[in-house]
DNA sequence: TGTACATCAGTGAACGCGCGTTCACTGATGTAC
DNA sequence: TGTACATCAGTGAACGCGCGTTCACTGATGTAC
């Protein structure tokens, strides 16, 4: 923890400066050199910590994931019941993307996330992704879908969260500010039930396959 | 339409392969070399089309906001009513993200949109977020939002289709196949009817304040 | 406490590369008569 | 139809720049005795 010289805690302050140019500018402009600039340091510095720049941005998209993962863990935990824990699993989502645009971004593009580090929490996506498509394979391409499926409904609600979100941090509804993020993400979460499936959203989880 | 020399569409084809180049590797991966190599012309020639890169974007992004008015103009031409128009606007738009992903990515960043010339479609959209806004300011923060009004409505079902056209595009769904999608986005907007509001979606235009 | 040495974190110059953009040029096309 | 000339689209070399990464170095810190 000492600061004097040798800066003391490089390694987080080279994540938190990648950060704030995620949140300000997007992933791709995540170059070694601002970071480095950012955080005081010289350009050869953060090969000290980071084997190179894509060691940097996973370390930052894992940072990210636990982050959403604790924040997931205390609402559900928190919830007087699996409705309720699911409902605010929705808000929290919203929150969270708004609260720290940055880790929500590195989170939705999945190619970072190296799904044999993620933290706790995520381990319903797959089985979730799953059976969505077991449900899809299951049932005729001319018949509709049913709607009364817990898959149906959580892919709804993860969607309806997922869009918000994705709206306030990088869209149309930007200009609303962050207090206007929770009301609307509560007032449409409260037309969702819990489906009896998992407990949580997870949705900044859902790994890709590439 | 002579292609024997002078290449005859270079510009419609510098075009084409920035928008695969899009859908293969993002934005940011439209560079003018790569471009002008995918039309295997020198990379000095897009400069006879376009002023700049950023022209070629903004070029890019319009063509694809044309496409999609087109195909939402359509479906609610179609339509026998506004309900049904309202809930096919919503199919069509989740369509179109996976049936042309480039131009969805393009799209969703709006930075790269000209408001001033966009095609028709978008009036609706300033009108939309503007009563959102309203709707906020007359609703004290400690009350819940009235589920009934038709801005809270349609929110939630343009949300759901967008994150739904995210997850295909982007994310954890693309392994699922693209007629998975249009199933899928009849299945969630089926639970929605029309809000009596505006009878399309025109989600892909929604402009942001810069 | 004091000295000698190993370890470690940050320096700053250097590299090769791909980028956006410019520009004098060349060769095909269109037009006037 | 044929010639002369203007226009235009694409060429390819060149530029300066910021990037990711390497590396010999330096100076602070930790440790052994």
């Amino acid at each position: 923890m000492n600061r004097s010289y040798h800066h003391g805690d490089l390694k987080n302050a080279l994540l938190d400066a990648a950060s704030a140019l995620v949140a300000e500018q997007g992933v791709d402009a995540v170059t070694m050199s601002k970071v480095a600039a950012r955080s005081k340091v010289s350009s050869g510095a953060p090969y000290r910590h980071f084997k190179d720049r894509q060691a940097l941005l996973r370390a930052l998209a894992h940072r990210a994931a636990a982050r959403l993962g604790e924040r997931l863990v205390a609402v559900v935990a928190a919830a007087p019941d699996h409705a309720e824990a699911f409902r605010r699993s929705g808000v929290e989502y919203v929150r969270f993307a708004v609260e720290d645009p940055a880790s929500f971004k590195l989170l939705s593009r999945g190619e970072l996330i190296d799904p044999s580090d993620l933290p706790p929490g995520r381990t319903g996506d797959r089985a979730f992704v799953d059976g969505l498509a077991k449900l899809l394979e299951d049932t005729s391409p001319d018949e509709p879908l049913d709607a009364g499926s817990p898959f149906i409904h959580q892919l709804a609600a993860r969607c309806m969260v997922h869009g918000l979100a994705y709206y306030f941090v990088d869209g149309a509804l930007a200009a609303l500010g962050s207090e206007q993020a929770t009301r609307l993400a509560e007032a449409l979460t409260h037309a969702f039930g819990s489906p009896g499936g998992p407990e949580r959203f997870d949705l900044g989880n859902w790994s890709r396959e590439e």
